[in-house]
RNA sequence: GGGCGCGUAGCUCAAUGGUAGAGCAGUGGCCUUUUAAGCCAUUGGUUGGGAGUUCGAGCCUCCCCGCGCUCACCA
């Protein structure tokens, strides 16, 4: 029961909300009235000052109080609305005894106000709403972490703020109510998504829907959640990526696809990696991966631009320029260059171990010549990569679904993004060969046998559509959440989700 | 999953193994242009949970729960 949950502070509140409801003030009205956010009564008063208009600026107002000054005869307050805060007057001459012993009695830090009245300028040269009237929105039981703003030369400084990750992600809506900047990092993940959208669109991609429940998982190297239809008596996989639906439409005609939604993946969770997260993979028919590549630093600078208004980002204190061209190391010759070994000169696992070895490195016994040169770049290159960079030309073994180099077959035409020292984006020239396809599936299911959990299952329909002819075409894949973060300037992906996935804690009564 | 660290009032934090405290929030007063309002008074604790060592545990030991960092895996 909620009552039995409450500290002796909540029961306060709660008497309060009691007592109201004995003078026949509603805690909880049915209705509500917002004719201006606080912005805008400030904007239109600072208007009709410059232009000496004296005619008064009439609003009704509507937020969370968040700060409460009352000193007798008058008092003050501030109030949270979508655009910001402003300061509310209220002076028992204009309102009367009784609605000011109102304020005094029932009204705390975090309850919901509607208040009206005209705007006006204080003696400090704040502006503020002068109050006529006042009604109780929604009262708040429970009371948000006491916080305060206080500015020191033009700054805003927080003092006793919530700070406590676990609270802050458990409840989000604390964290939200109490900390602006956390409302900032959600609309810039709003606007990345529409400018992302924007930008396709107007390059003739449409936006598609494909299933997030699949019978057969695949398109990424990944272990699947599984999940269970009763009434077909089936196990259906959440997706591990979109790649093998969206490419189903490629060969339905639909030449430029997007997607941008949920991806799921039952794998470790770090301050780069959510259970579920949101990706964008897109699929360009008649492209390769060069001009993927070009297309995909052009996507990125402008979102950038278009959320920021800038392309230079201040991520884990560095400065990063993310306008194009971005620097493009081939491969071979970045862990050439980085470890001294030359992958080329390795072309057996074996070979390639024995090298690593020689420099110090463990790597986990029995891994492919593909998995030992991710390791190379995971280890040597990505955390280095903190301007953008393409890394590009992959071993085959390890792109399953990416097309090999005319010239060169043990090599693919394939490249990733890395920003800020972390990977960002995925993309490669789309194998549409439905017998190499085929080759590369049994090449998998063998390497599962062997035990590597995250290789792709056998996908016969998937092979049967590229049969009837897939036109040549460039792939991509970003993670969204790593862009907003990115764009955000946080370090941590749980900071850039509402509702990240946290261990769910066990509630004893 | 491994290693390291953290968990004290609603929030932010103190407290040699020896009576659990402060600021803010709350409550009662005073206060007619304040703004981290101020002044006076005051409430609030199973120190994450459990066991142990000890005359005595917030502090030491063990187990459990949660969070953070990090390694492994991955994007």
């Amino acid at each position: 029961m909620l009552e039995k949950s409450f500290s002796e502070l909540e029961l306060t509140r709660l008497k309060k909300l009691r007592e109201m409801q004995d003078k026949n003030l509603q805690p909880y009205p049915t209705r509500a009235k917002q004719t201006h956010t606080s912005l805008e009564a400030i904007e239109a008063f600072e208007k009709s000052e410059l232009e000496n208009d004296d005619a008064p600026i009439k609003v009704t107002l509507a937020g969370r109080i968040r700060a409460l000054r009352t000193m007798g005869k008058i008092a003050f307050a501030h109030i949270d609305d979508r655009e910001g805060r402003i300061q509310l007057f209220f002076r028992v001459n204009d309102l009367g005894e009784e609605k000011m012993a109102e304020l005094d009695k029932f009204f705390d830090l975090g309850d919901f106000i509607q208040a009206s009245g005209h705007m006006f300028r204080t003696r400090r040269g704040e502006v503020t709403l002068y109050v006529h009237d006042f009604l109780m929105l929604s009262k708040a039981l429970r009371a948000l972490p006491a916080a305060k703003d206080e500015v020191v030369e033009g700054k805003v400084v927080r003092h006793a703020t919530l700070t406590d990750p676990e609270t802050r992600f458990r409840q989000r809506y604390v964290d939200l109510a109490v900390n602006p900047d956390v409302r900032e990092i959600f609309k810039t993940r709003a606007a990345t998504i529409r400018a992302l959208q924007y930008f396709l669109d107007e390059h003739d991609f449409i936006e598609v829907e494909t299933p997030i429940l699949q019978p057969i998982y695949g398109g990424a190297a990944a272990q699947p959640f599984i999940t269970h239809h009763n009434q077909l008596h089936q196990d259906l996989y959440l997706r591990v990526s979109f790649e093998l639906y969206l490419k189903r439409l490629l060969v339905g005609g639909l030449e430029r696809v997007y997607e941008i939604g949920r991806d799921f993946r039952n794998e470790g969770v770090s301050y780069k990696h959510n259970p579920e997260f949101t990706q964008l993979e897109f699929y360009w028919a008649f492209a390769d991966y060069l001009q993927v590549m070009d297309f995909a630093e052009e996507m990125i600078a402008f979102a950038a631009k278009k959320v920021l208004g800038t392309t230079t980002i201040l991520f884990d204190g560095h400065e990063i320029d993310l306008s194009p061209p971005w620097k493009r190391i081939d491969l071979r010759q970045g862990i050439l260059d980085s470890t001294g070994i030359d992958i080329e000169a390795h072309q057996t696992a074996d070979s390639l171990e024995a090298a690593l070895f020689a420099k110090n490195l463990k790597p986990k016994p029995g891994s492919t010549r593909g998995k030992l040169i991710d390791l190379l770049i995971g280890d040597f290159l990505e955390p280095n990569c903190i301007q953008p960079t393409f890394i590009y030309n992959y071993p085959r073994d390890i792109s399953p679904l990416a097309k090999s180099k005319p010239e060169d077959p043990s090599i693919v035409e394939r490249f990733e993004g890395f920003v800020g020292g972390m990977e960002l984006c995925n993309a490669f020239t789309e194998l549409n060969d439905p017998l190499d396809q085929e080759q590369r599936f049994l090449e998998m299911g063998r390497a599962y046998e062997d035990g590597d959990e995250e290789q792709h299952p056998m996908d016969d329909d998937y092979l049967n559509a590229l049969s009837y002819g897939m036109p040549p075409a460039g792939g991509f894949g970003i993670g969204v959440d790593r862009l907003v973060m990115l764009f955000s300037g946080r370090r941590s992906i749980r900071e850039v989700i509402l509702f990240p996935h946290l261990r769910s804690v066990t509630e004893e009564e």
